[in-house]
DNA sequence: AATGAATGAGTTTTCATTCAT
DNA sequence: TATGAATGAAAACTCATTCAT
């Protein structure tokens, strides 16, 4: 009885055993960590800290560490998904559901640097860990449908040029956006400024909106 | 003689008493550990054995991993700055010579993985190594301003937009390159498809250079 | 039943599971390998081979083999301050008292020579690890005290001469035993005796007592 | 002839082949190398270094790095030797001959804080190169026979008392001084006073000779 | 469910020494 | 005599993982 108090006090106390808390407090400093030092820099001992939890937790719950990193990727990936869910697209029209999801594309890795950093990751190894999840494509067609029904949309309307591949065109407006965060420091040093200010931010967001835009309108020249 | 040519021998084969080449042989073999691995995952042993010499050198040569990591990525810069430097660009009209500049720029970075790949690792640590190096801004001049000559030779001949920022402009013709190669394998496990077939990669050439273009057009509907 | 008895077997023989037992055992090995090869020849790996514990065992309790160097002065320094407290010299004459004094401090310098090694290491490197230890002074208070108080008693008493300053003084007694355990050797090899045998270190303890008292006496004929 | 004039201005030019000067020069550095690291601690690159010569010399000379330690070490003896030849001691009256002798065993251990370094390494392994040096004794006969002859000496004029060993007293006067300097930081650090001042160091040598002629006085309190 | 202790295999780095000229 | 290159063995320290409770 009187060890069942102790204990019972102890948890209360430290908002200990709340497995469910445990486990995602695990995969948060899991995501942080791995964005921070990459797969193979991290360390579990500093995620269990950062967690606050027991180390041994981490293998109880995950696996491995190269689990963790599996399901901390599932993680970011959930996590933009569901952003890109709640878009709404199709009550705009076209050029300005295009615009808002360019936009959207940029704020969200303005806002998400772990999202980056555990993509380059997973792409330095191959993209082992998504590679072996069969139901990724599932869990991205409705991004690839909505821009396909976005760009569809805009060249009925003749807003948009008529040749544009939507899986070509989503790379282009993600690599637009992406390339800007993911290389942002060495871009810094080569160009001498700072481009994680933010003006800077703002100016590359515009550009990036314009570059988009302009490269999908119609080409009048040939007419 | 005998003796002469034993040694000679021995030296040809295995590339013994030869500083400099030991030194190109480690420089080369921490280019593609370090591509492969990333810093954290690269081993100096490794390094090493690929390069054919005592670990040592390693340390005698270039004084620890992250210098050997910092060589690495100088030697990968000063690689595409010679390339860059032999465009000859100004001989051309200015479409044209976009256009090669849009294309090499794809075509290098298809052609060397492991430029991409050290530039990852380089930013994911903050660009420590390129922000240390003194001469980083120096080294890339040549390149921004290839990107702003050409650029204002077609905004004065009118077949350029006139608003066009050279260095946005830059980051954004390098984005669209970059990113299909960096994220070449979860871009295929998202969109199921090989994005690394040779068909594939001819067909983003196409697309990069055709975006680029037609971003770079002037806007014929305000007139 | 079985599986606890053999269990308990297990630990007391393995002494595992004892996280006190392993740094008592970390630091007693420390100790003497230290005192045998000083801090650079001492090895972490013979340490814990010594203690019988994993060597990451070190570098968990301790931090590093400096630190653990730290900690293995410390221990050896409060063991001799214990054995200083319980001498009760102030239940003695003073000329008993200080005799005593002196006897104690070659018996125990005759009994750890490991103090003396650890001493002359941690001097070779500019006291570091002491010196930063801020309770070094509060800690050799009580002895520095107990000579003072010594000596105040014999110059009252007109049996020691009235101007021995006690800092001197303690460096001098303290250096008559500890010189010659310290250079033990080197002195056997220049005056060809074997300085090291139970005689000759009984013939020394009897030197230095005499010494020591005799440069204590009032001086006669100044009458 | 081109080539042996070449050579000619390379060596006036760096000072090199100069085979003598290169032996010094390695002799030197090892002094002060083995003196402030210890054996263990020692760098044999850093030797070299500090000589200015190939670390291969030090093997071409003194076949490894424990012989060179064994050549320091009788460097320091052998000079310290030189000098108390120059001592001449008979031609003044015993009491002053001894303090002269207390005075010159302080004040070369003060100048000479790398002849304390090496002897206390040495003995610490248990006095390895000294012992396998079988002209140690015959090269420190001289000394115990000053000593015991300036003994003599104040004894037959009775102003030393008669039963004083002179091996014993060489002991004791050597190390009240050696002790001070061997343990000057801890000391310092003990008793929170800074013992490696000038002004420490003189009151400690006016102790020592005070010290130690006062245990010379014959005991008129027995008479 | 949770923990602190413990471990073995590895990783960077160091160092005395030898090689080839 | 002198040198810079090269090496193998070992050192300190790290880390993912398992154990015992």
């Amino acid at each position: 009885m009187d060890e069942t108090k102790r204990r019972t006090a102890l948890i209360e106390r430290q908002g200990k055993r709340d497995p469910e808390a445990s486990r995602r407090a695990l995969l948060r400093a899991a995501v942080t960590e791995f964005a921070e030092k990459g797969l193979a820099g991290a360390r579990v001992d500093e995620i269990a800290r950062r967690a606050g939890v027991n180390k041994q937790l981490v293998y109880h719950y995950f696996g491995n560490k190269d689990d963790l990193f599996r399901a901390a990727l599932e993680q970011v990936y959930s996590e933009i998904r569901a952003r890109e869910k709640a878009l709404a697209l199709a009550d705009l029209p076209p050029a300005a559901a295009m615009e808002r999801l360019v936009g959207f594309s940029f704020d969200y890795l303005a806002e998400h640097p772990e999202f980056i950093a555990l993509l380059n990751d997973e792409n330095r190894y191959g993209a082992a860990h998504v590679g072996a999840s069969p139901d990724m494509p599932a869990m991205h067609s409705p991004l690839i449908s909505l821009v396909a029904a976005t760009l569809d949309r805009g060249m009925r309307d003749g807003v948009f040029r008529g040749d544009m591949d939507p899986v070509q065109f989503y790379i282009s407006i993600a690599g637009l956006s992406y390339f800007f965060f993911s290389n942002n420091r060495t871009l810094s040093a080569i160009f001498a400024t700072n481009l994680d200010s933010a003006k800077a931010v703002a100016m590359r967001r515009r550009h990036v909106i314009d570059f988009a835009m302009a490269a999908l309108r119609p080409d009048k020249s040939t007419n």
